[in-house]
DNA sequence: ATACCAAATTTGTCTAGGTCAAATAAACAG
DNA sequence: CTGTTTATTTGACCTAGACAAATTTGGTAT
């Protein structure tokens, strides 16, 4: 069969620092994947607007540049804070970023705390040691409520952004989410657990790339006391209702990034409701847009992840009149030992 | 726009357990997603093979009843083995179930040892704590190497297999997964850690799902006494010679799934070569195929965890002429020191 | 102004049928 | 039995058009 990457694997160029000019193309299949486009909405784009209008390779298939992969990911993202395909498909980089630009400083001001400086600049610098022991002091310090809160959530924020406008290396996102997640996982493990309803089953829907949301929502919901139980990501969503009832999961939370493809989600969601029993509830949270809409009946979205405590006392008050755990204990401390200091 | 899920949303029954008789019928994108056949697979197949052959809904769309793309996960699964298409799209569900069965005993003789029983009964029964309370038993009494090289790489193979057949759940594997994971993370950070050469950079290539390979690489590394630096699963080829470039690696180590497209493991290998420099060595580990075919040379092909530590004692006595880290310092004890005894 | 409804526009998914290189299997030669 | 052709299988990609759902626009009544 035709290879679904021939350009993607061989035409990639070692875009050596010998200033290279690297002659590097795509093939649709690669930035469908890359930018979260379809390929039937790559192609109707080219006709409608006039871009992207990729080369032809020697058979005739459409060839991607670097740079036109890279502007369809932030015509993607500006979408997804709401602009229409019609009105920025087709402007020039210099344009988008004129509108990236703005929406930025927006948020920027909300979030850039100057305590996330440090962080940012052990990534940057690559000194994952480092920061791993900064945020597993930070965790010590302040209790791992606080470090997810005060810590987790925002940098994620900052992160995300550098990495939209370029500022930051894909292996250098990968080195954080890697140190994060190590140190969120041994912070985790070390809250004193005790098995406490409701129990929740934590899970995403397939393709969903990302699991940090899915870790901080763990950790609070432990510290919580709640039971948890994650599947990690990218769960069908038949299993997920196999596995709810087999566990007899009083909740499942699902977890959506940014990037996760609305249509699938909202689909997902009602899917699983239909297939989860009444009692189960289904609460949904993460930076998807399609939490924003009004969600069926029977799924919960969940804000922030403050909310998501929130969610468990109500659960709690609410399940006291007719479930089996009827008793309300007090929630765990608001912070986690050190494993042995 | 046409909602890519119409007839999911709208036209799936509960199916509630009132043995209901349901009509839900799913779109071609649903299926798409469910099975990972593409929409273009899935009409070709129409075509050449009679099968699916779905109904129309009332805009002439398919409509893919439940059990049909049951059937095609099974097809995708036996694909996956290595069955063609041709050979078994169309088949019946009873003859698909035949050629299940079929696969495993072959495999079953070699792999079942008793010894891995509690380990799976407990996978599927569902006992989350239990199995994890096991595993760090285990590690605690014979040591992380013993570990991942009695227990983790033949439950492995035992539970690919059981999945394979039919006789595991997906949510079940997520849950055996996710145990290990922690078990595995929280034994590799307590090995007493000395930064030694070589620094080896893990990763695996995009669209590899399973990160258990890498984990398992890592342990045994930390146990040599190398100093390794994860960068997790899926990290783009010219980001991972970016990551090698930064870090000043010496070795780059990959793992390939046995799912794992042979081609574009074989094509970014030979990518990768070409974007390092010469000096940095590349090994390649995982039960895909792709690694027992002689690779170009400048790759090295770990067939299994104990070559992977041969592997660094052979860099450590070639790098002792040339390199800044001459020094052969013994490799850490084979065990990991459980948390708080 | 504000709320609400209807018409016009935008947008992406789906349909159909065709082409072709790469992967695999089969046939054949040494 | 091991290579080397040749044949077959397979799915990614192509063009071009249809159409429902979402969104915007325009108008009207409150």
């Amino acid at each position: 069969m035709k290879n679904s990457n021939a350009m993607v694997d061989t035409a990639q160029e070692p875009t050596q620092d010998t200033g290279g000019y690297s002659e590097s193309l795509v093939g649709i299949g690669a930035v469908e994947r890359d930018t979260g486009l379809s390929k039937d909405t790559l192609r109707v784009w080219e006709k409608r607007y006039g871009f992207p209008t990729p080369a032809r390779d020697a058979f005739g298939e459409r060839a991607y540049a670097r740079e036109v992969v890279e502007r369809l990911r932030t015509i993607k993202r500006l979408m997804d804070v709401g602009h229409r395909p019609g009105k920025i498909v087709g402007k020039s980089a210099r344009e988008l970023e004129a509108m990236s630009r703005a929406t930025d400083t927006v948020e920027s001001i909300a979030g850039a705390a100057a305590e996330l400086a440090p962080y940012l600049d052990l990534v940057r610098t690559h000194q994952v040691e480092e920061l791993r022991r900064l945020m597993g002091r930070e965790v010590v310090r302040g209790g791992l409520g606080h470090f997810v809160l005060r810590v987790v959530a925002p940098l994620n924020v900052a992160i995300g952004e550098a990495w939209m406008r370029g500022a930051l290396e894909v292996f250098e996102e990968h080195l954080y989410t890697e140190s994060l997640q190590i140190v969120m996982r041994g912070a985790i493990a070390n809250v004193p657990q005790r098995p406490l309803a409701p129990r929740v089953l934590l899970t995403t829907f397939p393709h969903e790339q990302h699991g940090l949301g899915l870790l901080m929502a763990e950790a609070m919901l432990v510290l919580e006391g709640a039971h948890c139980i994650s599947l990690g990501t990218q769960t069908p969503i038949h299993d997920i209702v196999l596995g709810a009832k087999k566990q007899m999961a009083d909740v499942v939370a699902l977890s959506f990034s940014l990037a996760y493809p609305v249509a699938q989600a909202v689909d997902g969601l009602a899917n699983l409701r239909v297939g989860l029993p009444p009692e189960t509830e289904i609460w949904a949270g993460g930076n998807s847009p399609a939490l924003a809409r009004r969600l069926r009946a029977g799924v919960r979205a969940i804000r922030d992840l403050q909310q998501l405590q929130r969610a468990v006392v109500d659960w709690r008050a609410t399940a006291a009149s007719g479930q089996s755990s009827t008793q309300m204990p007090p929630p765990a401390a608001d912070h986690a030992r050190p494993p042995t200091p």
